[in-house]
DNA sequence: GTGTGTGAAGTGGTTCACAGCG
DNA sequence: CGCTGTGAACCACTTCACACAC
C-alpha cells in the first residue's frame, strides 16, 4: 500500500472495476483474472494489474483475483469514511434525470435538498426530496450540513448559483454540468461534466475517419 | 496545417475555445490573447498557443488572435462537411434533457428520430421530433439516413439497443450514456459519457483532501 | 503452467523558453 | 516591445517483459 498520489485515470478505472465486480459477484463468479476484467472493460490486462497493485498485493499468482474480496477492497478505497450529503441546484430535465439515475443510488451519498427558481417546484418534494428556493440555499446548505452540490442550472445562471453555494461556507465540492468554466475558491473542489463535448468529439473523429 | 493526428484533449479544448470565442464576439471583443483565453478557461497560455498552432499560423505576433477570424477558423476544423443526422434511443429524463439542451442546438447536426419502448410515447412527437418503437429502429435509421445514435436507455437495455442500432448498417457512431461497456464492431465509433463517474471522482479526491 | 506484481521502457501530452515577426 | 509559434525538456500515464508465487 503506497501513499503515492493516485492518478485521475486510475480512479476512473477503479470505479469501473468496482461496478464490474459487483455484477460478477451477483452472477456468482468467484475468481477473475486481469485479462478477463480487461476484456470486459476494454483495458489492457497490464493496466488492470498496475491499477490494482497500487493498493497492495490483493491477487493470487497463478489464480487471479477473488471477486468478492477485490470488490470490498476497491470499495474501501473509493468509499468515504462517512456519508456525503449532497444538494442539487436546478431541477430541470437533467436534474431530474440525475435524481432518478441508477448509478446515483449509492450508499456513499444521499441527496438531501433540491434548489430551483420555479415557484411551482419550491416547497414541494420531487422524487422524495424537498425543493427550496435557490435564494435560501446558503441557509439550507448550512442547516443540512451539505458538503457537495451538483449544479444543473442553465448556463447563464451557473456562476451566480455557484457563488451562492460557496457563500454557505459548508460546501467542499461542486459538480458542474453547465458548459461554462466556473470560478470558485481553491478551498472548493470543482469537477465539470460537459455532456455536449463528447458528441462534438465523436463527430470530429467521424469526419476525420470518413475520407 | 499539419496532417498530424489531433489528440483527444486538444479536440476537447478546441470545442471550448470555439464556444468562448462565440461569446467574446457577441460581446464585441475584437482581439484576444492566448493568456486571456487561458485565464478564462483555466488553461496555460502555452497550451492554448500549441493547440492553435496545429492548424497553421492564425494569430498575429505582438497582437493576439482576431476573435472573429479565429472563431470561423476553429469552426471550420470542428465543423463537418455536412449535417449529421442523429437518432436518440431512450426518451427518459436524460434523453429529454439532451433534446432540450442548449449546447445541442447546433448547425452541425439535427436530431431526426427518437426511439423508445413506451407505447404512450411511440407515434407521438416529443419536443418536435417523432418517436418510434425501438423495434422499428433499423428500418427508420435506414430511411432517415441516420449516422449517429445517442443511447440514453437504462443500463440493462443498452447492449441490445446498440446491437439493433448497429444492425441498421447506416450508423457510423454511437454516443452512449449508460454506465456499461458496449461492444460494437470496429466500423462503428463509440464514445461513452459516464455521468456518475465524475461524482465518484469528486468524492474520492474530497476524501483524500480531508485529512 | 498460470497469472500476478513491478521495475524499466515507451508513448503521449503539457509546459518551458526563446527565436522571430508585427 | 509584445505576443505568437515551436522545438526541446519535462512529466504522466501506459505497456512491456519477466521474476516470482501459487
Amino acid at each position: 500500500m503506497k501513499d503515492t498520489k493516485i492518478a485521475e485515470p486510475t480512479v476512473e478505472r477503479l470505479v469501473q472495476y468496482h461496478r464490474l465486480l459487483e455484477q460478477l459477484a451477483a452472477e456468482g463468479q468467484k475468481v477473475v483474472s486481469s485479462r478477463e476484467m480487461g476484456e470486459m472493460l476494454s483495458f489492457k490486462a497490464s493496466q488492470v494489474r498496475k491499477d490494482l497493485s497500487y493498493f497492495g498485493e490483493i491477487g493470487k499468482r497463478g489464480v487471479g483475483y477473488h471477486v468478492d474480496r477485490l470488490f470490498k477492497h476497491i470499495g474501501g478505497i473509493l468509499a468515504s469514511p462517512r456519508l456525503w450529503s449532497i444538494g442539487l441546484a436546478g431541477v430541470g430535465k437533467l436534474g431530474e434525470a440525475l435524481l432518478g439515475y441508477q448509478a446515483f443510488r449509492n450508499e456513499k451519498f444521499q441527496i438531501k435538498a433540491l434548489f430551483d427558481v420555479d415557484p411551482s417546484k419550491i416547497g414541494t418534494h420531487i422524487q422524495g426530496t424537498p425543493c427550496y428556493s435557490i435564494e435560501d440555499a446558503p441557509r439550507v446548505l448550512r442547516e443540512e450540513g451539505i458538503d457537495v452540490v451538483i449544479i444543473t442550472v442553465p448556463t447563464g445562471a451557473a456562476q451566480s448559483v455557484a457563488d451562492r453555494v460557496v457563500s454557505a461556507g459548508t460546501v467542499k465540492g461542486i459538480l458542474n454540468f453547465s458548459p461554462v468554466t466556473l470560478s470558485v475558491p481553491d478551498s472548493v473542489l470543482l469537477y465539470s461534466v460537459d455532456i455536449s463535448i463528447e458528441l462534438e468529439k465523436l463527430l470530429f473523429y467521424l469526419k476525420h475517419r470518413e475520407r
